[in-house]
DNA sequence: CGAGGCCTTGACCGCGGTCAATGCCCGTGG
DNA sequence: CCACGGGCATTGACCGCGGTCAAGGCCTCG
């Protein structure tokens, strides 16, 4: 799967420059200290984040306990998919690990725009399907792979995140607990 | 979350009638037999089945064994999502699970519709974000539920799959042995 | 040096998987 | 009409993965 920065990218070069600008007209840079929360569980998602700089985590709480469902990079969109869509309150927190800076988008300037340049409606749906073919694939470990298995996927596929990210919410991002994320890295 | 049927039809109802008459050009009705293969593992997934009648469920084999993803009846609609949009070959089987009617429609000929009617990617968006959202949520059951758990919120949100599909099918799909399905619904 | 965050280690146990036997329903053929 | 076989579900015995709780180790920072 390419990554989305590049799909991005290759849709941005087929545009005009008129929609280019009005895209950048409704685009803002914004600054997030560690710790902040870009998105708060009940607000509504109003702007969608591409990741600049630093690191981010989405998560819920469920039953008392945090559930982590993805971690953001530079080039990644941070954004509570269905808050964003349905513009209804978020379950979702997504919060900084770093310092972070986003461009962001705002919603309902961008449903205007889509309105006056049709060509814009394809950038919803290239970041649509490459969240889903995400998750279609992300299903499929929960479905069919066990708690080191998922995580041996992890290492392989995205080290980067192992690397950087502390071991408490990896362990949560897989569905397992620390104490078992911790059993499974002495065993390798 | 509204029904995807709706979503459509309101959708299907904003377009001028040259667009619709475009898109019934191709259109086809197929019918399948109880058993048959909508879709073949191997195969690249070239048209979008919408559920006229019948039931059929979507499954891949891993490590020898099957599991079911998806479910379908009326008004669904029955795709390899990855295979269709990226139009490589499917891990995925589609099967008819009674004697199936789709009304279907040609990938390469809609992609074509898409450039002579851009308010034609409205509608993949729709059927995008429908089913990440319904994703997103299978997801959060697979992270944060037990079986039983998963079994009572079928029972809850979708009892008609569990009065008509059988029980081994079930299991698959919520991820979990025919036997302890069998004893969950048991202890109820 | 002490406190707190983060991770590791140990003891224990229950959920859910596997294997195998049995039950039940139904269609088919003698 | 009954006998048989096959498909599907139930039940029992067993066990291992992974969760929980609690203690301890090891940083970093004040």
């Amino acid at each position: 799967m390419l990554p989305l920065s590049q799909k991005i990218d290759s849709y941005l070069k087929s545009l005009e420059p008129e929609i280019l600008f009005a895209l950048e007209n409704i685009t803002t840079t914004r600054q997030f200290k560690k710790g902040d929360f870009l998105l708060e569980q009940g607000k509504v998602c109003k702007v969608g984040c591409l990741m600049e700089q630093g690191r981010a985590r989405k998560f819920y709480y469920h039953q008392e306990k945090e559930f982590t469902t993805e971690l953001y990079f530079e080039h990644d969109i941070a954004v509570s998919f269905d808050s964003y869509c349905l513009q209804k309150p978020s379950r979702e927190y997504i919060q900084a690990l770093t310092d972070v800076t986003v461009s962001q988008i705002d919603f309902n300037a961008f449903q205007k725009a889509k309105v006056l340049y049709p060509q814009l409606v394809q950038f919803d749906l290239i970041i649509a399907e490459h969240y889903t073919l995400w998750l279609e694939n992300r299903l499929f470990q929960f479905h069919t792979q066990s708690a080191s298995e998922r995580y041996l996927n992890l290492l392989e596929k995205d080290p980067h995140i192992i690397q950087t990210i502390p071991l408490t919410y990896i362990a949560s991002y897989l569905g397992i607990s620390l104490e078992t994320l911790s059993r499974i890295r002495v065993k390798i």
